[in-house]
DNA sequence: CGATTAATATATCGATCGCTATTAAACGCT
DNA sequence: AGCGTTTAATAGCGATCGATATATTAATCG
């Protein structure tokens, strides 16, 4: 499936993917509300019914460019939750990833899903609560990684995963807002090695 | 002054305290972009030209509404942070005040100055700024507190107190969201522990 | 009772919202 | 070249945005 067959009709002029780097970018920096239609097709350079045609409306479009972004934006945090590293490690790496990946010089402020559609219009609810599944989401992958540390013995029996999962989700959630309101890279990273002096199980390597 | 002379003229129908909690309620609830002047003007029963007199422009009624709204909300915990509580003390009690102030059943969840206006419209960047102020002089109140633990002598000298005030409001503000995405008292309490759990300083009472 | 004063309601303003019916343009195929 | 197919641009839909000019109503004062 190397070489497309050549398509009939006139070609495309915006890239998909471009298209939704383009809209993740200007939601990421300006919410879902804060972002028209007008400010997406400008800065794709297409005019509204290319836009519909493409992506099917604002809600959809929103959707897709968030899925686009997220996948690039968390895939080393993720992979580290789930490697051989200790819960610890895992941890502390994935807080000093999100604490980098939030204050990038270049890109917009905050994390593009812990500080989005928070509050909204009433008509928006529907998107609101699409962020809330994936900010639980990002949260639940925690306390899996929480609940394995028990099996490994790397965090005591009974510990209460669900509420430390969520600790550190607030945290993150809130390394957000400061990043929004222009905290730097290394402001964030001291207040990730405050957070992670409440770990309350081993720090050590696995296997020493 | 307790005698008001007689005013000339046709009486205010809507009191502007009133008005106020109206505007503040909806405002925490939607958010400043999510809150139309249709939606304030119908709950607070007056017509759009009463509420333009009364209260200047949207954005002059925002900052009113979350003055008068603030004020009532974190008067307490404003006033335990400069009581004669130890800083540990002082703390908890805020913590836990927040904890029960953003999630009461017959409130708009979360932080009114918290989460709002984190990410908005390049033309409402002004009111972004002024959220961004207000979180800031809240980071500043704890940060003052502590710094009075260290005169005390309930955190060691040399502990930097503004990283460690950041990470409790980043804290806070974390909690907000989680506040926002339904979590109710109990569960952000025991978040509050783990946070607590981070202290650096002395836990006894002062005087003993 | 007018006259004065102040707050009200009616009826919009121009601009922008998300979205689309219609028409023009650019391709592969015959 | 002519045709069918697919996408693009023009123009504008009804609704709503924040905000107001105008006219009306309700109070006190003389």
């Amino acid at each position: 499936m190397v070489e497309p067959p050549k398509k009939r009709g006139r070609p495309r002029t915006l890239d998909r993917n471009v298209g939704l780097d383009v809209a993740a970018r200007l939601f990421w920096e300006h919410g879902y509300e804060g972002t028209s239609i007008a400010d997406l097709t400008a800065a794709m350079g297409v005019t509204p019914p290319s836009l519909y045609a493409t992506f099917g409306s604002k809600q959809e479009l929103y959707c897709k460019a968030l899925d686009h972004a997220v996948e690039r934006e968390s895939k080393a945090r993720m992979d580290a939750l789930n490697s051989g590293l200790s819960a610890y490690e895992a941890l502390s790496f994935y807080l000093h990833d999100v604490a980098t990946g939030i204050s990038r010089p270049d890109d917009p402020r905050g994390c593009i899903v812990s500080t989005a559609v928070v509050q909204c219009a009433a008509e928006n609810e529907p998107v609101a609560k699409s962020m809330t599944a994936r900010r639980e989401a990002a949260i639940k992958a925690i306390r899996e990684r929480f609940d394995r540390a028990i099996s490994e013995g790397d965090l005591a029996v009974g510990t209460d995963t669900e509420s430390l999962a969520r600790f550190y989700g607030a945290f993150v959630q809130g390394m957000s807002v400061q990043a929004c309101d222009g905290a730097c890279t290394q402001r964030l990273k001291r207040l990730v090695d405050i957070a992670l002096s409440a770990w309350p199980g081993k720090r050590s390597k696995n296997g020493r």
